[in-house]
DNA sequence: AATGAATGAGATTTCATTCAT
DNA sequence: AATGAATGAAATCTCATTCAT
């Protein structure tokens, strides 16, 4: 093995800060060298193209992000005690790093038009919770879509809220309150 | 006076269409030509350029939308009254017409950099009344910042969810019940 | 017969004075069109187009600076009667009407190419005078070419100088000068 | 290193040779990349668009010409000498390398607006010299700025002579000439 | 006579990508 | 691994001209 790629990470770095800021369509190549301090072509030692780059950006995280998504469930657990976890968890992720929390909500429509329906979507993991739950009784009973909406509406509101520096990060220390206000619109009724 | 402007709404609609679709930076003249039926520079006969005509776009929608929403403001209504009728408000507007609705969501960055902090902004809009009804003990002393984000994020994703299918449209039909989601977060105490 | 053309004259003023200013392949219709206070397509009503305009514009003015230069010529008179005479000519032409002066010099290239070894020539014209001056042993034997170039240099320069303020004008206040130093250069004898 | 710059000097050239045929506004990048063999593109790697092409051509050599013109001077030399001197310069310059020189002359204006009263334009150079041979009493009492159009008149319209092939290439032939009518025209007292 | 929207051609510029070094 | 000149295609924009009004 020769020397490692020092540059690689230089490039995926400022790629992915400038599709937070610019989007994706917005960022030329050019901007994401200059940015990393190499030339245009280096890019191309270390992915086929730009569409590509944004693709492998995705998927490293996104992976992550479902495996450690999918570990807040336990069959035995509460609808209250899941969701709590769960706001917890994205907020964790988010703090982590902003700018990777923030590209992976950017670029998850564009990517993820691919991956749609797949189990491993939050909105669908959400979903069928809150399905089992108002089956369960523990919430009452409503539109499971609304609800769902609502939820992750509070989530990404609040990182949008800490982006504009609205919200005073970081965002774990809003999590109780908003694991709170899910369970108040669920209109949960054990603790 | 030389041929009436029969082209300019088309032109202007096409790309309002395309600007939601693809985005600002993935939408080129050459789509918006050939959506409106038109030559490429038949738009420039209206507008200077792309970025002026989102401009212009987000102008023209934006100062209609802030109007009416300034006017659910009334000082005698209580937290819950004037909440429920932004939430109907928000709904009828994004209702009306979706596009432009989900257009002025889409350019509101780019363009409202110049006009931040305004006052017609829905955010620092509904942060107010935050801190009023906080004041006034209809709600429970909280931090207004995050509440006036999980009501935004609320309200926001209902639009979304009826984007992607998983609400069912009209959206007012959801009006009542995204507004007592609203007060449940909020933890109104009088009614 | 109607209403006279009104605008037609705004137009090749408009036209001119920008041609001066801007070249005429720095100048479009609309630059004219803005200049003269009408719109685009009324240019087309007077002329068939950008090269036909500048062409016609020359021709009226050429025409009769050719005459007025071409009246300077008396077999009878003496070099130095001449090229007085000639440069007062040119002087008077240019006070008259600056403007028109340089859209002469400007535009002479590109319409006299078709006109090119042109008896009418002004160059051709002096050229001749200094060829008979030096037959007749008014001005010492020499290269006609040259001094030919030389006093048409003093003469367009002079001008130049007016353009550029750094000669108070009217320029006919400086014929006699001029003449002088003309007549220096060709070295004359006779008076 | 990737390439090296092959193209570049090929651009430049093809440029200045255009822009001294057809001018500037006349002269389009796709004629500049036609005759430099190389795609429209391939200027933009070493200039930012034409106006800056011109621009950066013309303060490269006008530097060149201005340091060269400067160094004509010498306290001790009388007006003869250093008029003597200038037009060889002048005309050296101008056959080194013609289309330089042409081009020069036809930038000048619409780069030097913005360097316009500076001590290295030639104009100003020459109206001190002329100031002060008048003031020792070299030459006549009379009107500086005339002296110095004249002049100026004289060395640039033998440089037109040559390009209208009126005169005999190459132009240092004439210096002797061309100076001498100078200093007729200033009506030098000393030799 | 004049308007000005629209066209069609072309000019300028950007940009992802390739490739010789 | 990296450079950066150059390409080829596409995007943005300009402009002379036409034509319905």
């Amino acid at each position: 093995m020769g020397r490692p790629p020092l540059k690689k990470k230089s490039i995926e770095r400022s790629a992915l800060e400038l599709f937070v800021e610019k989007g994706v369509d917005g960022t030329s190549i050019r901007d994401i060298a200059t940015r990393a301090g190499v030339t245009e072509g280096a890019l191309y030692r270390h992915h086929k193209g730009k569409e590509e780059l944004v693709r492998a950006l995705f998927l490293e995280h996104f992976t992550r992000f479902a495996a450690l998504i999918a570990a807040t469930q336990a069959p035995q657990k509460s609808f209250a005690e899941v969701i709590t976890k769960l706001v917890e968890v994205f907020f964790t992720l988010h703090d982590e790093d902003p700018p990777v929390f923030e590209f992976i909500m950017v670029a998850r429509h564009r990517v993820l038009d691919e991956v749609r329906a797949d189990e491993k979507n939050p909105v669908e993991l959400i979903y069928r919770l809150v399905k089992e739950a108002i089956k369960r009784g523990e919430i009452p009973d409503q539109n499971p879509d609304l609800l769902t909406e609502l939820m992750i509406g509070m989530v990404l509101q609040a990182t949008v809220g800490v982006r504009y520096e609205r919200l005073k990060p970081p965002l774990t220390k809003h999590a109780k309150a908003v694991a709170k206000a899910c369970l108040a619109v669920a209109g949960t009724t054990k603790r």
